[in-house]
DNA sequence: ACCCTAATTTAGAATTATTCTAATTCCAGG
DNA sequence: CCTGGAATTAGAATAATTCTAAATTAGGGT
């Protein structure tokens, strides 16, 4: 809750169970949900529990390195935190996918203009059927 | 139940239920929760159970009458479809707001090609400080 | 009219997902 | 060593969502 911290007396950085989780979510191919990031954080560490997940997760988002999605069904998902990217979910099956357009500067500023925000990043949402379920 | 209710009956329509919880949407400034929409129901259909309210959303959504969003924090929430727009979420307060641009023709055409989706909506999602929150 | 059937609503239980609490551990500095 | 703060842990508590089973509704046939 503090704002401006510091340094001071040992700062704490990379914990080893923030770093399993890191790892795991680097490791998978596909978005993980807490759960299964619990599970196979379990696995490199036993004793880890189900609160240091969440409160790594938190850190991790905060500290940029992974990214957390969600859209609406069910759990969030955890991915690395590459670079900018998009998602396309299926509205069939759930499915998601990453792909990356270049977001050119026109688009973030003209939702600047009209959101008058800050901006930090544009992501783009594809909603639609996936190649398997558009039969 | 409540008694001399309109035309409803055995096949897929819009029930006052589903008719109730529509309107909630539609009249409301905001984003709402799934709980704030059961609370806005029920001062009109007293009766009316969360089920319902979740049931209800589940066959809107799917007729395209509203819209759900989510983004990691908390729980879903519901706008009316009016028509295609965009969405800002404050990383620092988490407020949202709409706004609208014209995604061209040729960025969808670009996603497409990276996603092979069959293509139903583009949304962009603008992160960053919202006004208040950006001094 | 009267029954049959399918969709829907309801209440509440059950299941997930996430956050909170309190006790404990770990580590760096004095 | 001792102390203090950050992190971890186990499990309880909360919140969000889905499921179940019984009851309700009305349309369509007979």
């Amino acid at each position: 809750m503090s704002s401006g911290n510091g340094d001071q007396g040992g700062a704490r950085t990379l914990t080893p169970q923030r770093e399993a989780i890191l790892q795991v979510i680097r490791e998978s191919e596909n978005h993980m949900t807490a759960s299964e990031i619990f599970e196979a954080a379990r696995r490199v560490l036993p004793s880890i529990s189900y609160a240091t997940v969440y409160n790594s997760l938190k850190y991790l988002k905060e500290a940029g390195l992974v990214h957390e999605i969600s859209f609406g069904n069910g759990a969030s998902r955890y991915d690395r935190e590459t670079e900018r990217h998009d998602h396309a979910i299926c509205t069939s099956c759930g499915k998601l996918a990453d792909f990356d357009l270049t977001v050119t500067k026109e688009l973030v500023r003209a939702a600047v203009r009209k959101t008058r925000f800050k901006p930090e990043s544009l992501h783009l949402t594809l909603r639609g059927l996936c190649p398997d379920c558009r039969e």
